[in-house]
DNA sequence: GAAATTTAGTTGACACGTCAATCTTCTCTC
DNA sequence: GAGAGAAGATTGACGTGTCAACTAAATTTC
């Protein structure tokens, strides 16, 4: 293999802060949830969409397709869930492999208790430090990225 | 506590594809790095972190600080790659609590044939999609995020 | 200079994500 | 309608990250 073109100064600027960022984020994140509401934020993502899907329509495997999960990681987690009381599975009526997925009323109340101090860390952390404007042309930039890496079949 | 200010649809858009590339990102790169040098993002940057510094001035501490890490995730991983011949670790000269990180040889090989790669994908992933503008902007952005996140004790 | 505190680092328990292997059920094809 | 293959989901092993508790050495304080 030939010598690469190795980071120059300013690349390696942007490189060092975008690690940072996307490492610490979800790591804040994380700690917020865990503290404020004892759950982790993989929890969090099950309950929201569990909890804004049709009764008796979510499956795990949506929730992997939706999630962009494994999907021995949404098994993993939720039997983790069901342990706690937050979710219980039963056998789809349609599909003899498949599963209904719904939340208990514990899983309700969390999901409940636990939406509005994670839609206020969001806002704070995302929305509020950038304008409008900025907010669209981040997004697209994130858009372009991940797009870019998707056809060169690198995501 | 007050009914919050949910999301309306344009930050759902955002916060989508926010919540995509911050949680796909890493999983992309770590995917690379196991697939072409079977290390972890972890181990890659403790190897690049040591084979930059000066020989016998690397310490642990120093280490979990300039990666933002906690000390015993640190800890952890050291134990792991001394176990796998990647570093080695003797009792510090100056301090009795210390200890000086050192790349084997193999360690050497190791970050010397995962480099070339690692840069490609960072280069593919991040700066080809970006213009010299558009880069700086971005880095900007971060930044903004970032430090808004640090002010109010959330990252 | 002895006691208290701080600092460097480790350890153990546990939650988590990934991968490969597995099991069951469904669907397709002949 | 039987056999091959695809799809839904689980399991177990393993590497990893976090937290809290801990040990030992250094520093501070009186």
């Amino acid at each position: 293999m030939s010598e690469p073109r190795w980071l120059n100064e300013e690349e390696q600027q942007l490189w060092l802060e975008f690690r940072e960022f996307l490492w610490g984020f979800p790591r804040s994140m994380d700690r917020q949830l865990a503290r404020d509401a004892g759950m982790s934020s993989g929890e969090y993502s099950v309950l929201a969409a569990v909890s804004q899907a049709a009764p008796d329509a979510l499956r795990p495997g949506d929730l992997a397709t939706s999630l962009e999960w494994d999907r021995s990681r949404v098994s993993h987690l939720l039997r983790r869930m069901e342990g706690k009381g937050l979710i219980e599975r039963c056998a789809s009526s349609c599909d003899g492999r498949g599963q209904d997925i719904k939340l208990t009323d514990a899983g309700w109340n969390t999901i409940r208790s636990a939406a509005p101090g994670h839609v206020s860390f969001v806002r704070e952390t995302l929305f509020d430090s950038l304008s409008g404007d900025e907010r669209e042309r981040f997004r697209a930039m994130l858009a372009k990225i991940r797009s870019a890496a998707v056809e060169r079949e690198l995501w």
